[in-house]
DNA sequence: CGGATAGAGTGGTCTTAACCAGTTGGCCCG
DNA sequence: CGGGCCAACTGGTTAAGACCACTCTATCCG
């Protein structure tokens, strides 16, 4: 018996059930799913609940329950309880490494890394894809000095962060990210299987460790139509 | 006619309960609470559940539920979590406001904004303008019964927020925003003084009150070329 | 033929009732 | 007196079922 949640169980199975569908195509009715998978009611609108609240999912009251627009979502901040959710494809990505290699920062990435421009920068280059379907580009960059001996193996799947926490020691802990509407250009249409000047989001991150240190900075292009950025904002007595 | 949903009933209660408590304070537990509203354990935790989310409660296995910590300062430090709306430039912002008028919420707006289909809903339209430069797009949906009495005047300049709170008791709590890569149609394009198919951001926000409440929901368009989202993310060491 | 209506199917809310899993503190034994 | 264990809390999860509210459609009646 697998460990884990029932309801997380279900929430799980309902997304392998929902990745071949298209947007809007409606899913089983919650007694029927109930009966197939054999929870109760609870438990399958608890797993409902959470990929609604993450946008796989959408309920119409007298209709049913549908897929969403088929688009990613990723969580930006988790809530004061940390019970944000996971992107809903969690466990199907996959990275198709492009570049990995090293090489002098030089002065923009020196600047961005706070390093000096002769130091060696880890660049990797990497295509990510879920269920076959490419995403998004990433272009990460690392001070080499933190990352000896890693590996293109190591970022094909998986958490790269717990990669980083547990055989180099680098505890990740903040980041600063800016969000840019843009189009994509020749070459990133083509890794990415959609024309030419598609709408797309850049997404420059910048990564910091438990010490203050720059561990990451990364650049990267999300197909507008499969991706989302979730974020929560809590204001306090006097914002505006 | 409030919505009579026992679970918003309790939730108010606890509320008022709250209310003249210090931080950090427990609150009786799940059971006594129940015995003493007269619901069931679900209907109450459903209540918790809301105002966990919100900040305004903070659950502990084994031992209790607590009032939250923040109550009208700190915030920096004490919040998990921060997020934060980075205009590109400072300048003069103005607002010209394109529609204004109230109509039935319908399917889709009752749906978010969790209001009845038939309660009418004010619709704001308006164009962003920094230094008589369009910037954005704001298509505004409120309860019209939180905010009867507002005219366009209220939204041209300021602070909506500041005129909720001071002039209608809506007191802003936190927002979820997803943000979206889009292209400007024809209309859009025309209003922001950019070409058709032009980048941009489309944000959705949906904004609840200290109450947790739904007083807005927001869908914006923003040139891409001059509006940027900056967020900060906190890791904590029981992330994966 | 067209419109009203009843029924079936959907998600939405709530109840009762277990049992599981952490936390705490007091009791008993060494 | 000190330490370990256990009972009694706490919140966390799941179950099964009742009833409500909404949507659609097929049927019936004008």
């Amino acid at each position: 018996m697998r460990a884990g949640l029932k309801r997380d169980r279900v929430r799980d199975f309902l997304l392998d059930f929902v990745a071949d569908k298209k947007p809007g195509e409606a899913i089983p009715s919650e007694r029927d799913l109930c009966k197939e998978l054999g929870v109760s009611r609870p438990t399958l609108r608890a797993a409902i609940d959470d990929l609604v609240r993450s946008g796989v999912l959408v309920r119409e009251h007298g209709r049913g329950t549908f897929t969403g627009p088929q688009r990613v979502t990723q969580a930006l901040a988790a809530t004061p309880t940390g019970s944000f959710y996971a992107p809903p494809a969690e466990g199907h990505w996959l990275s198709r490494i492009l570049e990995f290699g090293s090489a002098p920062a030089g002065p923009q990435l020196a600047n961005r890394l706070q390093l000096a421009p002769a130091a060696p920068v880890l660049r990797v280059v990497r295509l990510r894809v879920v269920d076959d379907e490419p995403m998004a580009i990433e272009r990460l960059h690392l001070p080499q000095a933190l990352v000896d001996g890693l590996v293109p193996d190591d970022m094909e799947s998986g958490s790269f962060y717990r990669v980083l926490r547990e055989r180099f020691g680098v505890d990740v802990r903040s980041a600063v990210q800016t969000i840019e509407a843009t189009v994509t250009d020749d070459t990133e249409a083509v890794l990415l299987g959609v024309p030419e000047h598609f709408p797309a989001l850049m997404v420059e991150r910048t990564t910091r460790d438990v010490n203050g240190r720059i561990v990451e900075f990364t650049r990267s292009i999300y197909r507008g139509d499969r991706y989302r950025v979730t974020s929560e904002l809590h204001f306090d007595a006097a914002s505006g």
